[in-house]
DNA sequence: TTTTGAGTTGTTCGA
DNA sequence: GTCGAACAACTCAAA
């Protein structure tokens, strides 16, 4: 007899309140659900080696007592609650439209075991913050100022008294995590808690005193990095949160920003289910868009001719990882020059990257198309060339993600059509002419409005 | 209650 | 070269 602990987006062991909560009842059970939707093997490979390499690591935590299962936690969470004799099952409640409805279907399955949710992946629940009326933000800085007001709970305390049952594991899976953990992901992130604290500890001593100037500039080491290991919940916001009570100043509010944008999209994702595919506002249902498979075939491998933008994609398709500036102007490129819907930029980072969070990612895409919250004007178009030559100020990332042009002058790398194609290295032409473009969604939007 | 002004991430154009 | 204006429409907080 004994509590399970049923870990998603938090695989790690400190700062858990859900083990705080399980631990009088006797051993505890901690298990992870492989579930077929997240091991799709057709997609990037690098989200599904972090998972399990971070998951190896997680077993060595637990002292090798986490049992792993793979199928629909509908099915196997009853199955392992019953083998273990279980009173209750302890989650960290999900928000996320589908998560939330999956664990709603688990509960159900359950029948007379509890399951008992314990804090989110947040450091404020999502649907806690309202206006003074009740109802939700829909714009960013009233968020989150009333978010910070709000204020979070400390780290969890560690249970003195935690007792871990055995490995219940199906047989061979643990095999097929090691296999899929191995191979070489040049720059994954150092697995585990372990390499997540020792990453943030060197980001608070060295990076944060510049990151407010520097976050911006995907050419230098400039970001926390922390996002790989806030997706998996490897740390939690709280965690980071309380660490930074402590800074003052600019660089400390701009961090604790980001993490606020996190939860504001949460918040969102929330209150409008239905915006995880859909546009959030609906002005824009007359846009028109282009169906141009090679045009966004040559966006997704980085062939498209313009350097900012084919250096992040190929970050991304080699680390599954892209700077956030570059992440805008990619986006951006995908659907105000190529005139493409923002699901199809999204799918694909949903695919690669290993950071990738839902709410994040969906609403970062609906701020770049307009049809988001607080969106981006309809006349704001990134302009790549600029946008290089503004953060990338030395080309030297362009240079390390486009080899082509590792040869070239600082403002040849940013604009490599002013010089013949025999320099290039292969290098193309831009498949299409950044102005026109720009004019045409320009044009394009305002027939939708009109 | 009504009004006013500000709001993550930009670019171009013309003076 | 630098600089301000223009490029919508809507949410929300404060006056």
């Amino acid at each position: 007899m004994g509590d399970l602990v049923w870990l998603r987006r938090d695989l790690r062991r400190s700062d858990l309140p859900t083990l705080a909560e399980a631990a009088p009842s006797g051993p505890v059970t901690v298990v992870f659900v492989i579930d077929p939707v997240l091991w799709d093997t057709s997609k990037g490979t690098a989200r599904r080696r972090w998972l399990a390499a971070n998951l190896l690591t997680l077993r060595d935590t637990y002292e090798g007592r986490l049992t792993l299962r793979q199928g629909d936690p509908r099915r196997e969470i009853p199955r392992l609650a019953r083998e273990a004799g279980a009173t209750h099952v302890h989650i960290s409640a999900e928000t996320e439209p589908e998560g939330a409805a999956r664990d709603r279907a688990v509960d159900e399955a359950l029948g007379d075991v509890p399951l008992v949710r314990t804090g989110s992946p947040y450091a404020v629940m999502p649907g806690r913050v309202r206006k003074p009326d009740g109802t939700p933000y829909l714009v960013f800085t009233p968020f989150s100022k009333a978010w910070r007001a709000h204020g979070w709970r400390g780290p969890a305390v560690d249970p003195d008294d935690l007792e871990l049952d055995k490995d219940r594991s199906d047989e061979g899976l643990w095999k097929l995590v090691t296999q899929t953990a191995e191979g070489d992901i040049p720059e994954l992130p150092p697995v585990g808690e372990e390499g997540a604290h020792a990453r943030w500890e060197q980001f608070v001593d060295r990076g944060l005193s510049r990151y407010s100037s520097e976050r911006d500039r995907p050419d230098l080491p400039s970001t926390s990095g922390m996002s790989p290991y806030l997706k998996l919940g490897v740390v939690h916001p709280r965690t980071l949160l309380h660490d930074l009570v402590h800074g003052n100043g600019a660089d400390v509010d701009r961090y604790v920003t980001e993490l606020a944008w996190r939860e504001f999209y949460a918040d969102v994702l929330h209150h409008h289910p239905t915006s995880v595919w859909e546009d959030l506002r609906p002005e824009l249902a007359r846009m028109a868009y282009d169906d141009g498979p090679d045009l966004v075939e040559a966006w997704r491998q980085g062939r498209t001719g313009v350097p900012l933008v084919d250096a992040g994609m190929r970050q991304l398709l080699s680390t599954g990882w892209m700077h956030n500036r570059v992440r805008m102007v990619t986006a951006s490129f995908l659907i105000k020059h190529l005139h493409t819907r923002w699901q199809v930029g999204a799918q694909h980072f949903l695919d690669y990257l290993i950071d990738a969070d839902l709410a994040s990612n969906q609403h970062g895409w609906q701020w770049v198309a307009g049809t988001g919250t607080d969106a981006a004007p309809y006349f704001r178009v990134f302009n790549p060339v600029l946008q290089g030559e503004k953060f990338d100020p030395d080309a030297s990332y362009i240079r390390h993600w486009v080899p082509e042009l590792s040869g070239l002058a600082t403002n040849q790398a940013h604009r490599p059509w002013t010089v013949p194609a025999d320099a290039r290295n292969g290098y193309p032409d831009p498949v299409v002419d950044l102005d026109a473009e720009r004019h045409e969604a320009l044009d394009r939007h305002q027939a939708a409005r009109a």
